[in-house]
DNA sequence: CTTGACCTAGGACCTAGATCTAAGGTTTAT
DNA sequence: ATAAACCTTAGATCTAGGTCCTAGGTCAAG
């Protein structure tokens, strides 16, 4: 049996986490001292691990609430539930991957013009772009 | 001169985030109508779209505020504080992009090794993968 | 003159995932 | 026996970027 303190310690989050945790419904001690200490058992933190490892794949909580309340019911669900939460996550951060290297190629084309050098900005070609309606760059050098 | 509701129309935003832009120091009218209304002008529209523009390459309003200080007092400073602040962001969304690079790999991994199936769940690797406590995901196909 | 669209200020509320505070009770070590 | 470390609850706070609400003032058309 785990106190709160020594749970967190050993998964190395904050013992506010777990109270977090458990206020949303991922995670209840099994039990309670006689003085109202939570008190986990290993299989509390088993649990715990799954939850941990489902956040280091990308996972929100709600979603890993919705994999928890599979995996205590395994034989009630199928592995076409499964993966379709980890595909839906997946189409996820593929939209998001997708934004950010937009963001990402926008950011290298601006940088790209720039010289960087110690000339007034009064011809920089980022602050052009992000002054003019169109999306180009103007890829000639500037300060003539 | 446009009132509020004509400037977050022809910049389809909303009305609040006009008086938001106002609070944040992002964006003042350059006027009030006798009666208190917010007065934009021609420059003030193509403030807003210089600010919606950097939104768009993945800049935070708070590094916005930054590009529109340089901005507005183009001649004490240089290319190199612009580049600065576009070479910032970009590091910034490749760490994340990183990031997201692994989450999208785990899930792949995860998503490849589930028959997808309508099979019980009680072999289903994705579940077993996160339950155990290394990063492997059994390429086997469970249900034997 | 009334209706409806528009505007004002100020503050509350929202998501997500925690983290922190206050005021007090419990356990452990010295 | 008492200090340090640990625990309890409820609720506040934080970031980011807004959106919504209240209670009321303004303006144009019919
Ligand atoms: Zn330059
Ligand atoms: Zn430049
Ligand atoms: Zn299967
Ligand atoms: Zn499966």
């Amino acid at each position: 049996m785990y106190r709160i303190g020594e749970l967190a310690k050993a998964c190395d989050i904050n013992n506010d986490t777990l109270r977090f945790y458990e206020k949303n419904a991922l995670l209840s001690p099994s039990s309670r001292s006689e003085s109202g200490y939570r008190l986990y058992t290993e299989k509390d933190k088993d649990i715990l691990q799954f939850i941990l490892r489902a956040k280091n794949v990308g996972f929100t909580l709600a979603e890993i609430r919705e994999l928890l309340s599979i995996e205590v019911n395994k034989a009630d669900n199928a592995c076409a539930d499964v993966k379709e939460l980890v595909d839906t996550k997946l189409s996820a951060v593929e939209r998001k991957l997708a934004e950010l290297t937009r963001f990402q190629t926008s950011l290298k084309r601006l940088s790209d013009a720039c010289c960087g050098g110690e000339e007034s900005a009064e011809h920089c070609t980022i602050l052009e772009a992000l002054e003019s309606n169109t999306d180009d760059v103007r890829h000639e050098h500037h300060h003539d």
